[in-house]
DNA sequence: CGCAAGGCTATTGTTGACAATTTTATGATG
DNA sequence: CATCATAAAATTGTCAACAATAGCCTTGCG
């Protein structure tokens, strides 16, 4: 059995960076399953990796919160619960309200005609696979992706798109996240353009949050 | 040159685990420098450790926002700025706010009680010392530490207990943080509990963000 | 038949050595 | 004297082997 080729990446980064970035797909898209355990020995020959380099992989994807270890017994996915994925969208609309808000604050002309392009490319996506979710594919994410990084705030920044990000697209790919109706949530993301485009922070944070929270309720109301 | 013994503690850790822990507290009091190549050999020999499980502990530093590497260049303790200092105040009163509206939501009698014997301590160590700075030792942390506790949202905890506190106690050290006048603190912690044991979370996160922002407010007036 | 004790097996913890790359030192040349 | 090319040294990247531990399987006893 030959070793399976890792994701094609910048072949100039480490081999344990490689595999970091290649796993952490994995577990997020689900084809290692939540809550199942990490074999190290087979990982490795899976990739053709010794196991040290795997072994600094994993301690990032356990940094990340991606894999739960225990000392001599080895690394586990983690599970996905419902609380978590409440506490998750909790953290969220704090965070990106906050960003919103600094977004509008620091408002710069080149954030405000990206963010209108790219709202653009997908309402023509959207009129495309007329009705089909808009939130499904990457588009949700470009938004909000994009929003954070007009905040200016290096540590926000880190702290949602390195981090809870991933999270996100976890419980997305595996619990089937809800798709609010692709009107609404278009209209939504651009009243939030339209209010960081003001230079209106309180009003996009408040945007912001009650997007989110629709979301979240959304959720709860789902699982019940 | 004996191999300089590692921080004590449970040794049922792993060595990687220590090593991890020791570097961090090390990074965080400054004595390895802000801003100061990390060399592997020389670590490894100051531990008795392999380089192997050395550089489990510096992918887990780096993952934490301590050290940067660079493939082929090896890794540096991150460095200090002012900006960074700012937006880390900034996240602070966004994730803290919100732990305090969730404590106040579900608080418990236990929680309230805990808050209230620990104010107490903090003002008694403090009659003690006369004046000296109530937020010097580590009083400020038991508090902010406790109230996010009692938030009941786990990621919400994992982010500020695990991750950006180790940040805050970084810049402290290092940057001699500002120490506002004891009274003052110990006054809008009082209060902050107080608004948390009517359930009011609106006043409490409202407090909160009040207390944090004076402390941010207080380190840009002292760096101009 | 249930259960405890002890040994076997597979997995994780840890190390030292080798390969590849960067940095430093050296020296030749304009 | 500055600068560039080259060689040497040190550092990082990667691996395979050994040690220690946990989980299982068998075996013996009540």
């Amino acid at each position: 059995m030959q070793g399976e080729t890792l994701q094609p990446l910048e072949p100039s980064l480490s081999l344990p960076e490689r595999l970091f970035v290649t796993l952490r797909g994995e577990i997020v898209e689900g084809r290692i399953p939540a809550g199942s355990k990490i074999s190290e020995p087979e990982l490795a020959r899976r990739f053709n990796a010794s196991r040290g380099s795997l072994r600094e992989a994993l301690m990032r994807l356990e940094s990340l919160g991606l894999l739960e270890r225990r000392v001599n017994v080895g690394a586990r996915v983690v599970d996905l619960t419902e609380r978590g994925l409440l506490d998750l969208y909790e953290v969220r609309e704090a965070l990106e309200g906050m960003a919103c808000r600094l977004a509008a604050q620091h408002r710069s002309d080149e954030d405000i005609t990206e963010l209108w392009q790219m709202l653009g490319r997908h309402e023509q996506q959207e009129e495309l696979q007329a009705g089909r979710a808009y939130f499904q594919p990457e588009g949700d994410f470009d938004f909000h992706f994009r929003i954070v990084q007009a905040s200016n705030n290096d540590l926000l920044i880190d702290t949602l798109c390195n981090r809870l990000y991933y999270r996100v697209r976890m419980y997305r790919y595996q619990l089937g996240m809800p798709s609010p109706r692709a009107q609404r949530a278009f209209r939504e993301h651009s009243h939030i353009i339209e209010a960081i485009e003001m230079g209106d922070g309180e009003l996009a944070e408040l945007l912001m949050r009650r997007h989110i929270r629709a979301s979240r309720q959304n959720i709860e109301k789902k699982l019940r």
